[in-house]
DNA sequence: TGATTTATGTACCGTTCCGCATAAAAGTGG
DNA sequence: CCACTTTTATGCGGAACGGTACATAAATCA
């Protein structure tokens, strides 16, 4: 019961072979590779990956899934992405990658505090609810409840998602602070905190199917707190 | 993909031939049953079903996992609690049943407002920690973020267990208000929103292994800004 | 004692799972 | 046109899955 997962793969990683011949970036259309052509596009492709997993967990995921979603089948998954397991921790690096690019687009907006943290809530509900059908929650937290538990590079992955999103909050916080919007026995740390738990309990709530107002209206209350009630009402 | 989740199960419950001859409490010894005695407890198995399926999830865990963990072998399982998804269930109402009983103990204590939440949280990163195999979170964080999507029942009680932790604190927080522990501007559910998500986002780090000076770090915090930073320090 | 009732233990069913072996296909380079 | 390279397509193999049939065991009732 616990020894059938893998913490550490014995898997010999397939791309292993090929030490750098070519395509040193992503999708460079000219230099003619050799072969047979792909019939399918690295990045979309594991995009396709992600819905899966981020809809159904990684045990409720099964290869057929993937295949039938990602358009390849097994052997072509397997050659690209390597295994079920080395696919997952790939597409959870995608979607780290599409959040800090959206959350980082915010942060460069330079916003006031309260007008910035509605944006980001606003862009992470985006993400919670958005999948056609029914709303995904927020895949960090679903990796964290559950295969983080048993692998130790899932599980850094998960804890470096976790606190660079409580550092960001920082930052924000303090960049606020040092403005004047907050005031000065406010403690940025402990403000992240609370901004990433409000993440947290929507993104669980959301998976729940709790309908948008709520989340609005809890959103809402955690920055009348965050924000010193001040203004809005 | 989707269909292969059972929303409403066609199983015809195995134990409904049996009307209501014997036993209508649990575990009363003295009635002398028909047939050959169980060679196991209802509820100790359950609470050892309990346990895997914290650990595990739903679809991580396999009913030789359930059965070696009870003793119970898998007709004995399926005649006392029925399919997989039955006995997920009942795991999850007694997982209720426990959080409820011990936050009710510390609710019944009546004390003042921020001893209470101490010790509400105390008992919660008890249960989140604990479990011999590394800690295991919170099983209603689990199910919203697994189970919740596919299975409207199982969405059903994972919502009322959270709307239950709401009212539960909403609650504590109106006593506060009622005795003067807080500022007649503070709103209760706004309060018990924050602290909901404060048990959230500590659920879902234990998961990750969060060190726990860490999380006890993140409920001071979060306890200042409830409770309004006064004293204690 | 023998019939009945209830629970257990074994073993199996059909399905699904992941991974891979192998062959066909589709390109480039000579 | 023929090698060579890379990808696609088919499908197999062994294991694990959830669920159940069937025979056995252990108790009560008559």
């Amino acid at each position: 019961m616990v020894q059938k997962r893998n913490g550490a793969t014995p898997h010999a990683t397939p791309q292993a072979k090929k030490a750098k011949p070519t395509q040193p970036l992503a999708a460079s259309p000219g230099p003619k590779r050799r072969g047979r052509p792909r019939a399918y596009q690295p990045d979309v492709a594991l995009a396709r990956a992600l819905d899966v997993f981020w809809k159904e967990g990684f045990a409720g995921t099964s290869l057929d899934d993937l295949s039938a979603a990602t358009g390849m089948n097994r052997p072509s998954l397997y050659g690209a992405f390597g295994d079920k397991r080395e696919l997952y921790i790939k597409s959870y690096e995608a979607y780290r990658d599409r959040a800090r690019q959206r959350m980082g687009e915010a942060f460069a907006a330079d916003l006031p505090l309260r007008e910035m943290l509605e944006r980001i809530y606003a862009i992470a509900l985006d993400m919670y609810l958005s999948g056609k059908d029914g709303p995904r929650g927020c895949f960090t937290v679903m990796t964290a409840t559950s295969e983080a538990v048993f692998d130790p590079a899932i599980r850094d992955l998960v804890i470096t998602g976790l606190v660079e999103t409580d550092r960001f909050f920082a930052r924000i916080f303090r960049r606020a602070q040092e403005r004047g919007e907050l005031p000065a026995s406010a403690d940025p740390q402990v403000l992240s905190h609370l901004a990433s738990g409000t993440l947290h309990t929507i993104a669980v709530r959301a998976r729940a199917q709790v309908p948008r107002p709520e989340l609005d209206a809890i959103v809402k209350g955690a920055l009348d707190l965050m924000c010193g009630a001040k203004a809005q009402s």
